[in-house]
DNA sequence: GTACGGATCAACCAAAAGGTTGACCGCCCC
DNA sequence: GGGGCGGTCAACCTTTTGGTTGATCCGTAC
């Protein structure tokens, strides 16, 4: 089928240059275009469609300073007609970064610390209509689907959120209009699902693991 | 003095060809050498040296995902006879994370997210013996020594971050080598100067104010 | 050399959070 | 229409945290 025409997106052109030399130098690859954030990997891939050009994998990171992120981008690519496969590779392999990216129709999360062999070989299974997964990313994959029971309720992300914020336990009672003793409940059901057993260590799990967003905004 | 030899630290193959790629491109550098995490580069570091081999810069990330991390490297180079200059070289710009590296004597920090050009700069002004550092960065340690009576000290930041990834006082106690006494003693104190009164809105707070990185690294 | 600030520790008390048991209600699903 | 689950609440007790006062040690700055 040729040379393999990539869109490489990422916020670092550091890391563009290093993507684009590691792929350039053995592999039959050339790339397409880059883009330093989703708006721009959709404006790029929009152009070289008008321009007749093909783009056979788009490499992703999915954390962006500014702009749209990479799962929004992955989902907007995923919804063009005959979209090309969206080959995820970033830093983090949280459970909510992977699960985010396989929801919005990612062909494979890579992790950056990976050997550059590993990367060729994830871009031409993407190429080819496959998935590849890190290793890492797979085995979490399988864990999560055979324990579906410790998924917090909406009501317990809600508290998780105010408790991120500061709040006392009598100040999450009088802003959800409910007593302490239920917030006192609640948190206890929160700590049991997470594995912790105080508000700090709930909220730097939650964090990571991206249930609720970074502490005060 | 003929061409710049560059010691590459960074625990991504991504990141390192693409600092390679970047710095040898136009101008007259070379790199003498690569390394995954701070053990490999003080390796490398002696290796060149008995090899007779000059090194005129580290370049350095902070963040390594195993092995030694990039400020107690930073620490250990500078205290090497006649130690190259350290040019910090990572993804965030916390006030903890550019505390350590410049106390570990860091001789600049610049953002990945940084031009290419910026960066170049930032290599050049490094083995000249002069300072460089990001915009941002400058306008932090500008803030911090115009405003130091409600500035934390360092080691005030360094409880801040074990307070965000959950540990109890006790914990915090045994992992500093101190008493749970001093680890009140500071909170008081920490409480005091972010105007909280608790840990959860310390983090959140410290959090928001870019004091440190978010929960749990 | 002394004054100051950072870091360390202790003792003490008050307040908040953590943990347990048990209970009630409303809703959805077989 | 009974069982399960999510959400609500209370009482009780233990542990942790917060707040205060006061003290020592060690650098550095003046």
């Amino acid at each position: 089928m040729g040379e393999l025409r990539i869109l490489l997106v990422d916020d670092h052109p550091v890391v563009r240059a290093g993507l684009r030399a590691m792929l350039t130098e053995f592999e039959d690859f050339s790339v397409a275009a880059e883009a330093a954030d989703g708006d721009a990997a959709l404006r790029e891939l929009a152009r070289l469609r008008t321009l007749g050009e093909r783009v056979d994998v788009v490499l992703m990171d999915l954390q962006m300073g500014a702009g749209m992120d990479g799962v929004t981008a992955t989902a907007a690519i995923r919804k063009l007609e005959s979209p090309p496969p969206v080959l995820i590779l970033t830093t983090y392999d949280t459970e909510a970064d992977i699960l985010a990216a396989v929801e919005a129709g990612a062909s494979g999360y890579m992790l950056k610390d990976a050997p550059p062999e590993q990367i060729r070989q994830a871009v031409l299974s993407a190429a080819a209509g496959q998935t590849a997964l890190a290793p890492k990313v797979a085995a979490l994959l399988m864990s999560r689907i055979s324990s579906p029971e410790t998924a917090l309720t909406t009501r317990e992300v809600q508290l998780l959120e105010l408790l991120a914020t500061g709040l006392t336990n009598r100040a999450i009672a009088r802003r959800l209009f409910i007593s302490e003793a239920t917030v006192k409940t609640h948190l206890v059901h929160i700590y049991g699902k997470l594995g912790v057993d105080n508000r700090t260590s709930a909220i730097a799990l939650a964090t990571q693991r991206r249930i609720i967003r970074t502490p005060g905004q």
